[in-house]
DNA sequence: GCTATTGTTCGAAATATATCGAACTATAGA
DNA sequence: TCTATAGTTCGATATATTTCGAACAATAGC
């Protein structure tokens, strides 16, 4: 597989992020990638199909949250924090501490 | 119109929350509503019908993010912020601070 | 009571999103 | 080259969401 486009931080849209936030599967991933750093699709299914795993990790791509790197057959994903820290100031924070 | 039935903070959900913010009319709605304090529905309309804004204010209100007060004939909106800041501290000033 | 004003509710149509199986692609390793 | 593994893409279905007109409800003022 080829290296995945991510958009540029700078043309990462709030909008899109709080929608990719508003879903509970994804919620779940970015907040485990915010504790483990960066993990596997496969690691973060919790016993979903691959084909939805796919999905979700793609909208979490194309909103920015997330980057893809290839690991021979794997994908590692990681939360794109600085980035974002940078870009969205407070918001992640926020967002990871609401329980 | 009887007054509105609004969910106790605690009971608001960030995902719900977020959902809420991911779309541009009702954002635009709560970036008015941050600046100018209190409004009424109709000021907020940007000329959209009167049955759409109805539909982007009750999920404004359901989300928690909106208190609506009856004061005559017209619909008086303002944001929880205290309620919100307390709930999800740094939330709505991250969102609210973002371009 | 009558009328104008504000919003809500209902219903329908269009669009978007989530879910998942099946087929496919890419890589590692024997 | 063959096989196993990790994910993607496609296609279909189900569900949600957005939008808006039309009918309705509540209040103010005459």
């Amino acid at each position: 597989m080829r290296p995945f486009k991510h958009p540029e931080i700078d043309a990462v849209s709030l909008e899109h992020l709080l929608h990719a936030l508003s879903d509970p599967v994804r919620m779940d991933i970015v907040r485990r990638l915010a504790d483990e750093g960066e993990a596997s699709c496969n690691a973060l299914d919790g016993g979903r199909p691959k084909s939805s795993m796919s999905h979700h990790f793609r909208v979490l791509r194309e909103a920015g949250l997330v980057w893809t790197r290839n690991d021979g057959t794997v994908h590692m994903n990681s939360l794109r924090r600085k980035e974002l820290d940078k870009r969205f100031p407070g918001l992640m924070k926020a967002v990871l501490t609401a329980k």
